[in-house]
DNA sequence: TAGTGGTCTAGACCACTTC
DNA sequence: AAGTGGTCTAGACCACTAA
C-alpha cells in the first residue's frame, strides 16, 4: 500500500491549512524555520523541505534572511478580444476611449520595459505561420511588459520583411509600435488586420524564462501563439507570448458552431 | 550581489542540458543518485535536491525503487469551438461525423471514469452565473475524464434545478449525458445552447487536486470556467474544468472587434 | 549583531522495483 | 538479493535582512 505521508508533508499540510483558512494571512510571515523545527520536534532540514513543498505549490515565497511569506494574490488582468479592438489602436481625430471597456477594469498598461527588433532566420514554426521558407530572414520584435515594475509577460512578434520594411515597427525606439501599435502600422501599409487565432497552453517556465522574468518557484506560465490575418486570410503577424499565469485570465465568447 | 548558483543547481543545470539536447532521451532513465553523487563528488542529498528541482520544472518524474526518468511529452489535444458543434451532439437520423473535424485529430475521447450528480447549495460564483440566490440548491454534475487510463481533466457542470429536473442530466448513470450530451438534453427541454463564454487561467494544482488527478510534481493545471447561454442570453449551464496543462491547447479564432 | 533562510555533509533507515 | 529513490538527522557554515 502507499506509505503514509512523510513528516515534511504533514508539516506542509499543516501550514497549508493555516494559510488556506487565513490563520496565516496573505503576505504574513510564517514562523521561523528553527522555531518550527523545535515545535514539531524535527530537524531544520525537514522543515525546509516542507516549506519547499509549499513554495513549489505557489503558496509561499521566501525572502532570504527575512522569512517565508504566504504569497499575495496579484490583481488579475482579464484578456478578451476587445483588447485588440480597432478603437484602441486606430488613429482617429478623437483620441478618447480611456477605460470604458470591460477589458481593462484594472490599471492601464504600463510602458514596455524593453523593445528590441532584429532580423533573424525563421524557425520552423514561424516560417510555417508566415508562409516563408524556414531559415529565411524575418523581423522579430521582442518586448517585455512590466507592471508596477515587475515583468508580467513577454511578447515577440514576427513579420515578413517585405511587409514592414521601412515602417516604425522596425524602428527599435519604444514609441508608437506599442502593444497593438503594430496593427496601425500594418494598416498603413495596406495590410489591415482582420482575424486573430490564439493558441493557449500552460507549462512550467524554462530555467531561462524563470531567470529572465524573475518567476518565483511554483508559478506556471501561459504560452500564447497569436496569428493575425487580413480579411483575405493573409498572415501578417505571428506572435509568441509568455505570461505569468497568476496575473491573467483569458476570456472568449463565441456562438456554438453548427 | 546575487550569490552564485549552488552545487545542486549546477547539477540540475547539467542534467537539464542533457535532457534538452537529447543526450538523455525522452523517457530514458537518468543515472542513479548514488552514481551521480560519486561522479560530482557530493552527497546523495545534494543530488536528490537537484533531481527535485528538475521534477518541479516538469522535466523529470521519478519512480520509487526504479529510477528518475526524463518526462515524456504526451499527445496534446487541441480544443477549439468545434468541440461544441451541434453536429457533435445533436441527435439526427444519421449517426455519422466521426473524425472529420480538425478538433480531434488525435484519439477519440474515452468514457468518463466517474459521473456523479448532486443537489448542492450554490456558492457565490455559481449563484451569480446562474442567476440564483447564493446557497439555493443547484444540480452539480461532476465528471472525471480519462485517457488511456489516466485522468486528464475534471468537469463539473451546474444547472438550475428547474431547467433539468427529470431529465437524463440528473440521471447519474454514465450514459447519454456525456461530454456535450447535456446540450442535447437542454435542447429537448426548450433551452437550446447558443453562446459560450470560456474563462481560462492556469495555476499549480491544490494538494487535493494533485492527489485526486494524480498530477505529477511540476505539472500545472488549466482552469476553465464555461458559461453557456441560450440565444436570448439566459444562462443554462455554468461549468468548471480543471485540466492537466501538458495535455491540452486551447484555440480560438475571432474577428478583430471595432 | 542577532535572526533569518539556503546549502551541504555523512550516515542511517525505509520502501519500492527488478531479477 | 541487489539496486533504486525517499526521508530524516545533527551539525556545520554561508548569505542576507533588519534593527
Amino acid at each position: 500500500m502507499a506509505h503514509s505521508t512523510t513528516t515534511a508533508q504533514q508539516i506542509a499540510a499543516d501550514l497549508r491549512a493555516q494559510i488556506n483558512t487565513g490563520e496565516i494571512a496573505e503576505g504574513a510571515r510564517l514562523p521561523a524555520v528553527r522555531g518550527l523545527a523545535e515545535h514539531y520536534g524535527v530537524s531544520r532540514n525537514t522543515v525546509n523541505k516542507a516549506i519547499n513543498i509549499l513554495q513549489n505549490e505557489g503558496l509561499v515565497t521566501t525572502r532570504h534572511g527575512s522569512g517565508a511569506y504566504a504569497r499575495m494574490a496579484y490583481p488579475i488582468r482579464r484578456l478578451g478580444p476587445d483588447r485588440y479592438a480597432r478603437s484602441r489602436w486606430q488613429i482617429t481625430t478623437v483620441q478618447a476611449h480611456e477605460n470604458e471597456k470591460p477589458d481593462s477594469e484594472a490599471v492601464p498598461q504600463q510602458g514596455h520595459q524593453t523593445q528590441e527588433v532584429n532580423l533573424i532566420p525563421a524557425d520552423k514554426d514561424v516560417a510555417r505561420a508566415l508562409g516563408v521558407e524556414p531559415g529565411s530572414q524575418v523581423y522579430a520584435r521582442a518586448r517585455v511588459m512590466t507592471r508596477d515594475g515587475v515583468a508580467t509577460h513577454t511578447m515577440t512578434s514576427y513579420y515578413r520583411p517585405g511587409d514592414v520594411e521601412g515602417t516604425s515597427i522596425v524602428d527599435p525606439r519604444p514609441g508608437i509600435a506599442g502593444r497593438s501599435g503594430g496593427f496601425q502600422v500594418l494598416t498603413d501599409v495596406g495590410l489591415p488586420p482582420h482575424e486573430i487565432t490564439e493558441d493557449i497552453s500552460a507549462r512550467m517556465p524554462t530555467a531561462d524564462e524563470a531567470k529572465a522574468l524573475e518567476i518565483p518557484p511554483g508559478e506556471p506560465v501561459v504560452e500564447v501563439w497569436r496569428t493575425t490575418r487580413t480579411a483575405e486570410g493573409r498572415v501578417i503577424e505571428y506572435a509568441h507570448g509568455v505570461h505569468l499565469a497568476s496575473r491573467f485570465v483569458w476570456s472568449f465568447t463565441y456562438d456554438i458552431p453548427d
